[in-house]
DNA sequence: TGATCTCCATACGGTTACGTATGGTGCGTG
DNA sequence: CACGCACCATACGTAACCGTATGGAGATCA
């Protein structure tokens, strides 16, 4: 249920994080990256409006006394999720594609499928974007993100015998798809867009 | 610069605007439409969080005095916001495509420049999208309006010779990538991205 | 001209959150 | 064992906003 369950995986072994890991059976205390995980799951659940200092403390099981030691301000929290999810965001999705199989074709078809389905990094990216609307911290990191996985989809193209040029501009469409479903189309759809998929899929491969 | 004058033209004449038009120039007085209108203009600049009351009211030169007379608490200012939406949102965009051309692939692409350039109703749009991630009411709103414009995109390549299995799911993609342009690719681009139009135009009237 | 209706101002109580200041607690270390 | 550090609790002042209650101001109409 929990993102954080996740992010474990990929937090970097920060001097708090390796003394909260050992006692953390006995100690009830909150580190930095607690704060940063339980921030990324509120605006994942509730947008980034709701990812409040006190009512965060409460969920913790402190109070704010912890945060204000941790973080100079609201602010600075905000920046330290973004960083995080900078981390996660573009890296999870790759690995995974990259692990499971090795075949191009496959790749497409796999990144397809884990985007569609999988609705804890869903939630987070849209929560981001839709903050990103009207912050610009925000709205930078979705930028780089963005690029990184244009990137990663033009070379995914280029694999299956697509050229460059045509290679940009399917994988724009790709991912822009990807990205629409995200914000359309995800009330009580019974997901007969297996046709979707196949079809974007088809027509991001063929040749010209 | 305000979406207020655009709207003008979908208003629908209750007593209470047709009162207001009459004497505007000699009252300072607020209808009920204008805080309708204002909040859309509020919506789409700064996002639903920043659609309150007492802010507005300062605005729009009155005290909340006036707002309690004509809602009953904020949440009816929101559902008339979204009753406003659901009436101009596809209205709007339809309307200029069957104006402008004939020809059905000349519609296709003015419908493309339309979403891509007007930033008016496109800021509208994304602010009710992010607003819809948790509030009920704003996606059943989005998912009504999602319909009607994939109905209309659907009719359109069928008129292109498109035959209707294939239109549906051209007609998401379409749809998904114009949408998805709301939320990526949207910093700083010199828009070099004419040619992912084309592309997009392209494989949507595409035959199999 | 006074009664009435529409629309708004003012004042109030209550809630929620921010950020600061300061004191307290437990743990490691000398 | 006392001392200091890391971490947290408590209390405070401030600000913003909600919704209500109530009293005008201005037009309209008898």
């Amino acid at each position: 249920m929990s993102i954080r369950l996740r992010m474990v995986h990929f937090m970097k072994r920060d001097k708090t994080t390796k003394r909260r890991r050992v006692d953390a059976k006995k100690s009830s205390r909150i580190s930095r990256a607690d704060w940063i995980a339980d921030g990324l799951d509120v605006l994942a659940a509730e947008g980034i409006e709701c990812v409040r200092i006190e009512p965060m403390a409460k969920r913790l099981g402190v109070t704010k006394g912890s945060f204000y030691w941790h973080f100079t301000e609201r602010a600075a929290l905000y920046d330290a999720m973004l960083d995080k999810w900078r981390e996660i965001a573009t890296r999870a999705i790759i690995a995974r594609v990259e692990q499971t199989v090795a075949i191009p074709r496959e790749k497409i078809r796999q990144l397809i499928k884990l985007t569609t389905t999988s609705s804890e990094g869903a939630r987070l990216d849209i929560a981001v974007r839709s903050w990103a609307n009207h912050d610009d911290r925000a709205a930078i990191a979705v930028a780089e993100i963005d690029r990184e996985r244009l990137d990663y989809i033009v070379a995914l193209l280029e694999s299956v015998g697509i050229k460059q040029a045509t290679a940009v501009v399917r994988a724009q469409i790709f991912y822009l798809t990807l990205i629409g479903s995200y914000f359309s189309l995800r009330r009580g759809q019974k997901l007969p867009n297996k046709q979707l998929w196949d079809e974007l899929e088809r027509l991001s491969v063929q040749r010209t």
